[in-house]
DNA sequence: GGAATAAACGATAACGATAACGTTCCACGG
DNA sequence: CCGTGGAACGTTATCGTTATCGTTTATTCC
């Protein structure tokens, strides 16, 4: 009956109550559980609230307790593949808890970053999550500060500052060359993705330590922005400059494609004659050909571990600080 | 300083009305710009805010306005590459109007679609933008009925029950047909998707009568899931089913990756044997190799188009109905 | 100069839910 | 029989903002 679904959103818990002969202090009880209710009369309360098909008015509930079950959720480009699959984690996992996600994208300067985690705070979201923020950190600890709870995925912060959920990126970049090592490859050049990432210094940093182990060392590394473009370019620039390389390492799989790309282009055969291994496992890494050999970041666990820690941190005082979740080396075609 | 900040959520009007010597009537008009205070009052007001850090609290403004400012934004899901680009469309679009986008996915049935429909009510939405609904008509026409505005991307519905952004499904199907004809293609077969989509019946539609007019028909379409898998295990049937095939148009480009898998399966060289066109140029079209032709849907556009249309649809009572927007076809190396 | 008029502002009362506190009523022990 | 305790409710006040209606002051015109 589309005449009373019109009405639905102007029922009151004043009309719930009268529609069941109590006051609307006793329909707030029985509707919240909190007991003080007999069983008859919470009854009839439920039954005239579903009778109206009663919802409780989220402004007025969030004016009282300062709530409104909302999560701020911050992506740097949600068309990049590698968001979207934690977005699916988080949102999972927050509307089990009966949280909502409002979502944004930064897109452009990490100036509007600070912009948008501001921003939630007109929404007056629970607590905010924001992945791979690439703002330094004395600024991103302070546009976080006014914020009930935050926690960080691919970015570290002192425990009372932010909850982390971070890939080990170090462990994974380590695995990376040894699997490159193993193939034989000597030659190793890096394409690190955007010079202020967190995770890419990660990266480095275990690439460094792995190399040395097997008395190697990479050429200076190229920055670039993490598409397939910024790969492209990156691989070209790498290429022109050095001869001899017979393996990259991407910061992500779309740079993966890029350098891809770039071979093609001068003719250098992979994986015969170059290795290319990429970071994330977003979905085209695997429908590539030849199929792209990449660390599989665990995306959709991450974006609930993000929430789930987000909500404890919400709850209880004692903050709880992080979670640190392994790649895995998924071999394909191209190593 | 973090121990302002730390107290900036707590402002409320009463006190930037004190520190600027005014009532708090005074400063909602100059904030809201309704007139009725003279420039140096203004003046001191916006000050006082501002140094205040003063934000008007959303729930007192929702429970006085009934607005939320919010648009619920529904999509099937979130990991087809088809959809970001068209949240990040609307994303810009509504926050040039001072708009926010609260995202669900639907992911599984059409009966989480209605019940998804119906959350977005708890939430106060101001208006829903809901793309490519699978709900039957009245079903979708009942779940839309309580909210306050609503458009549909990629489905179409009476005028009074929501606004419509279509893609001209029907003539891009007859451009996908021309073209294969054009290259000398004859005997033509459909992967057409999801069997309850409105853009496949479109599309289908479309390819019938181009068929008809080169006096050619094509075997019974396959339905299937709009992605990967999907795609393969259709080509797979149709491969085995029917000999003689030179060509496939299938419902989306993930079919057709899907489809480009079968044939590399079965040994048939693409375009050579077998052309390939898709729908969307979702990235991966023009990454993958042999590239695929597929016909461009403006997604980015589809977006924008479909928030202001809402937001005018939320501010006028003569509703507008919609927008037609033309795909177009990328020639690429699969046909 | 006085009255009419407009501009600038303030007091009050909602909006709907709920915490805090009262009230009523019944059961039970001394 | 009275008093005590607790369960089951109802009343009131409050969250922050803003529409409505009043009040005050300044401005204009005859």
């Amino acid at each position: 009956m589309s005449r009373t679904t019109d009405f639905e959103s102007k029922i009151t818990i004043a009309e719930v109550a009268r529609a069941a002969g109590v006051s609307p202090m006793t329909v707030s009880r029985v509707l919240n559980g909190r007991g003080g209710a007999s069983a008859e009369t919470s009854e009839r309360v439920l039954s005239a609230a579903n009778q109206l098909n009663y919802r409780p008015n989220p402004f007025a509930r969030g004016l009282r307790s300062d709530r409104s079950k909302t999560i701020g959720f911050l992506v740097p480009d949600i068309t990049n593949p590698f968001f979207p699959e934690i977005i699916r984690g988080a949102e999972d996992a927050a509307n089990a808890a009966g949280y909502n996600l409002l979502l944004s994208n930064v897109v452009e300067s990490s100036k509007r970053e600070a912009e948008l985690i501001d921003a939630f705070l007109i929404h007056r979201v629970d607590g905010i999550i924001v992945c791979s923020p690439r703002l330094p950190d004395s600024a991103l600890h302070k546009a976080l500060a006014p914020h009930r709870a935050a926690v960080l995925i691919n970015r570290e912060a002192p425990k009372d500052v932010a909850g982390t959920i971070m890939t080990d990126y170090e462990y994974g970049a380590s695995q990376a060359i040894n699997h490159l090592v193993e193939r034989g490859r000597r030659n190793i050049a890096i394409i690190a993705g955007p010079r202020n990432s967190y995770g890419g210094k990660c990266r480095l940093l275990g690439i460094g330590k792995t190399l040395a182990e097997h008395d190697m060392k990479a050429p200076e590394p190229v920055y670039c922005d993490p598409t397939v473009a910024g790969g492209r370019t990156a691989a070209e620039r790498l290429l022109a400059a050095i001869t001899g390389l017979d393996a990259l390492v991407c910061y992500n799989d779309l740079n993966a494609v890029g350098a891809m790309q770039a071979c093609r282009a001068a003719g250098i055969a992979v994986p015969h004659q170059m290795a290319l291994i990429g970071f994330d496992d977003i979905p085209i890494a695997e429908l590539m050909s030849p199929a792209l050999t990449t660390l599989r970041v665990h995306k959709r666990e991450m974006g609930e571990a993000a929430v789930r820690l987000l909500l404890s941190r919400m709850m209880t005082k004692n903050k709880q600080h992080g979670v640190v979740i392994e790649p895995e080396l998924m071999v394909r075609e191209t190593t």
